[in-house]
DNA sequence: AAAATAACGAACAGACTTGTCTGTTCTTTA
DNA sequence: TAAAGAACAGACAAGTCTGTTCGTTATTTT
């Protein structure tokens, strides 16, 4: 079996994600990774700690994952459409749970400067994706922003039908 | 002074757009609103219950506010700019905080289902603002989905730039 | 003015929160 | 084989949470 440390993070990959920060305690997160309190602490200073390494983990294997979606093709512009279908591919695999780094922005008070670091590291890099696709700078910001609010419009009606609305957008956008 | 339902729905407008939802307890409001606890269970048969006058309240009056803000013009295509003109005022107004609803979106359950229907109605009105402003479905639906990425970004970057930007992007659009 | 209603403060219940601490058991290294 | 390190279970602290129930005081309405 894996190291406590490993079991913890494999646990609230899904437990944060799935029932938000702030909505999973603690001792949730020992009793399903069963691992004692004290050797949590060990491993993690706090529980905002452990949301760091939990977002750096997140962000890691979700650009892997993109990575991989998208690089079914060599062209740019179909580049551009798969990451969108990979939006339609994460929803249905993660029941319309959005993004883990939006949603916990929406959690986290002015004092939690750490975290708010960290998404904003993944949503630039995020961005940056998309300009190195595109060599039209406003345009792949517009992609962009595209590519956020059709996560978050699927998220609000559990439903891709917004995903392929975007991709039509973007396919009379390019 | 105001009746205790009123003190209360007036002190949620504040304390769950600046905190969040979750991170607001009963017993801040009822203190900041002063009320006695008893009084507000005598209003509002729970937490969730409140919750939802609060989005109800806030849901009219943003699009007053929206309305107000872009009847400046007569023209569809200046009220649309107008429109972002409007996040960039609503944000520095409120401290970078986005949207309500979306940021309630991120902390409720799929027991919630109440609230959940309340965020649906708002955005759904709020596409609706955009289909009646342009004779085109998917170039109003386009608008819609950069107008709700303009919110989100803004917030996470906690600045307007990108609501500028957004507006530049519109311009070459429309 | 009397009766009914509404709001008050405050205590209480019971479950939850993060984080600390004690002492035991297991595993690895020397 | 002995010692060191890591993980264990679980109690505890101090505070939070939502929601209920007191008995008392104001404010209406009849």
């Amino acid at each position: 079996m894996s190291s406590p440390r490993e079991r913890i993070l494999e646990t609230v990959a899904h437990l944060f994600h799935q029932q938000g920060y702030n909505s999973t305690g603690i001792n949730q997160v020992i009793k399903e990774a069963k691992v004692a309190k004290a050797s949590f602490y060990q491993h993690f200073k706090s529980k905002d700690a452990l949301c760091i390494d939990f977002l750096n983990n997140r962000h890691e294997l979700w650009f892997k994952e993109l990575f991989k979606f998208t690089s079914k093709s060599k062209n740019s512009k179909d580049r551009i459409l798969l990451a969108f279908g990979f939006i339609a591919y994460m929803n249905t695999k993660e029941n319309f749970r959005g993004c883990s780094f939006l949603n916990i922005l929406s959690e986290i008070s002015k004092e939690q400067e750490g975290i708010l670091t960290v998404i904003q590291l993944h949503k630039k890099e995020l961005n940056n994706f998309f300009q190195e696709l595109i060599d039209n700078e406003l345009l792949a910001t517009h992609i962009y922003l595209l590519f956020e609010s059709a996560i978050i419009e699927s998220q609000l009606f559990k439903s891709n039908e917004i995903v392929y609305k975007s991709k039509k957008i973007i396919q009379n956008l390019l």
